[in-house]
RNA sequence: CGAGGAUUGGUGCAGGAGGUAGCACGCUUGGUUUGGGACCAAGAGGUCGUGAGUUCGAGUCUCACAUCCUCGACCA
């Protein structure tokens, strides 16, 4: 069929608009829908239950290293906001702010908290004493609100999801530790659940958190050629633990100050999975958290009650073998069927037929490349671990290779320009570290630097943009 | 916050010489279909983003505001 002719199903292409493109599935896919609040969001079953995926793995895995939930309040006194100088400057701009409670003016003002530091700093003052009390680990799920001047679904919101840990070690070395773990997780995340492979390193001076001594990234490249920071990790050093007056009396009765972490990554995940993964077609999702792994659709099943039969048991087995799956047996034609669950992202479709189960096979179509498969029907449930599990790592070697693809190193300064403004991602440079380089780089062509890679081997002894001796290695891109 | 565009049934649009709203898709019901977005028939569903103003009369003209989209500046 023509797709001209459904107008109303079909989505912009990548190649026409990337921007709009990538509205029309956040709709379209049923991941989110507007809210009455400017700049906020439904988050819709489908895309919520993306982000449950991710919030479960990664919950998971902070327990086993240690870390506990925790919930602090959302409303932040102006006083204990306004404790540590450079944390407040970077986060008041844009802060929604409470100032009546029932109806009457509060003596205080309220932030809403945009991030739960200062909260965190004034808990832990009264619950940390003694070496014994350390390491704490907590980690907080919640929503933190950000008054955005624009917002995008999932990308930026003035209120999104997250998860925010927040730790406090004995010594520098630990938390130093702390830091990189989390990152490493944070990579790993990527490698193992989102098919992501993350950019990681360390943030230059000008892109680091609001109060951190160092702030680590890991970055995503979307299709378009922009980067996506996609989580990051602090270390505080003592910073505020002394603002906030946080000491405990160390084994050799000495009051000392511990050493501080924070580490947070958002539903803005899920605009990741969007853009690295998704095509003309729709959303493309990774099988470890695709909210519907595998979908049946029988063919011709309300007139042959094998084929019938045959669905409904296929769906029991997979079921069984903890697969998610849906059977899809409305009345809507196949071809609607097909193009609703690409739409969707569902990693794998089962066709289950006449001339199927004739056979005693089902059709088995992935949906990141299109690969097709006949199965014998007993056999499905006891592949499709492995099936999906192949999905993923082609996912993820499709995404790896465009990552490599789309990084580049440049020696000049017309070679950074061209990099960046084209599409083609990354700009590999050598930097002299200075911050005047940043800001002209970002009024030149809007590029800001990502992060300087853990790979920090010279191949220029010159700042490519200024011609002075040359510091650190650094990829710029454009970002979201 | 600056520039531009948009706002009419669930969705996408038309109406735009002021006279009381129309199309397609979707939805409901019945029937025929079913391996790439099926077809026929009968139905339901809007007072035109919000608030003022002009007018005998406003979807249509004026003004203000709100929201969404895109691009910039700011940030996950």
């Amino acid at each position: 069929m023509d797709k001209t002719n459904v107008k109303n199903e079909s989505i912009t292409r990548q190649e026409d608009d990337f921007a709009q493109w990538y509205t029309d599935i956040c709709l379209k896919a049923e991941l989110m829908a507007y809210a009455r609040t400017k700049g906020f969001i439904v988050y819709r079953p489908y895309g919520y239950a993306i982000w449950e995926a991710i919030k479960s793995w990664f919950d998971a895995e902070i327990k086993k290293t240690g870390h506990h939930n925790v919930y602090l309040p959302s409303l932040i006194p102006e006083s204990l906001l306004n404790e540590e100088k450079e944390h407040v400057e970077g986060f008041a701009p844009e802060c929604a702010i409470v100032t009546i409670g029932g109806s009457k003016p509060l003596a205080e003002k309220l932030y809403v908290r945009p991030t739960s530091e200062t909260l965190f700093c004034d808990y832990f003052k009264d619950i940390v004493h003694s070496f014994r009390d350390l390491p704490v680990k907590d980690n907080q799920w919640c929503s933190v609100v950000r008054w955005e001047k624009t917002t995008r679904p999932f990308l930026r919101g003035s209120e999104f999801l997250w998860q925010e840990g927040h730790t406090l070690h004995a010594t520098r070395e630990e938390a130093e530790a702390e830091t990189l773990g989390q990152l490493r997780l944070y990579e790993r995340m990527g490698r193992e659940l989102l098919a992501i492979p993350f950019t990681s390193g360390r943030k230059t001076e000008s892109e680091k958190f609001a109060g951190a001594v160092d702030t680590y990234t890991i970055e995503a490249l979307m299709k378009d050629g922009q980067a996506l920071q996609s989580g990051t990790s602090h270390f505080f050093g003592q910073g505020f633990a002394e603002h906030f007056g946080i000491k405990f009396l160390d084994a050799d009765n000495v009051q000392k100050t511990p050493w501080q972490t924070s580490w947070g990554a958002s539903t803005r995940l899920i605009g990741a999975v969007i853009m690295v993964h998704g095509d003309d077609n729709g959303l493309v999702l990774p099988p470890f958290i695709a909210p519907t792994q595998a979908i049946i659709i029988p063919i011709r099943g309300d007139k042959d009650p094998q084929v019938a039969q045959a669905a409904i048991r296929l769906k029991e087995e997979l079921a069984k073998a903890g697969i998610r799956v849906d059977l899809d047996d409305s009345k809507k034609s196949p071809g609607w069927k097909f193009s609703q669950y690409e739409m969707k992202g569902v990693p794998v479709r089962i066709e289950v037929g006449p001339r199927d189960v004739a056979q005693g096979v089902v059709t088995l179509t992935r949906r990141c490349d299109g690969a097709k498969q006949v199965l014998p029907l007993d056999q499905v449930a006891a592949r499709m671990p492995e099936i999906l599990k192949d999905i993923h790592e082609t996912m993820y070697a499709k995404a790896l290779a465009y990552t490599e693809s789309h990084t580049t190193t440049c020696y000049t300064y017309d070679q950074l320009k061209e990099v960046v403004t084209t599409g083609k991602g990354y700009a590999r440079v050598m930097w002299c570290g200075s911050h005047e380089c940043e800001v002209k780089v970002k009024n030149d062509v809007s590029a800001t630097s990502r992060c300087m890679p853990f790979d920090q081997t010279p191949f220029a002894d010159t700042c490519c943009i200024c011609g002075q001796p040359a510091r650190a290695v650094v990829l710029f891109d454009r970002a979201y």
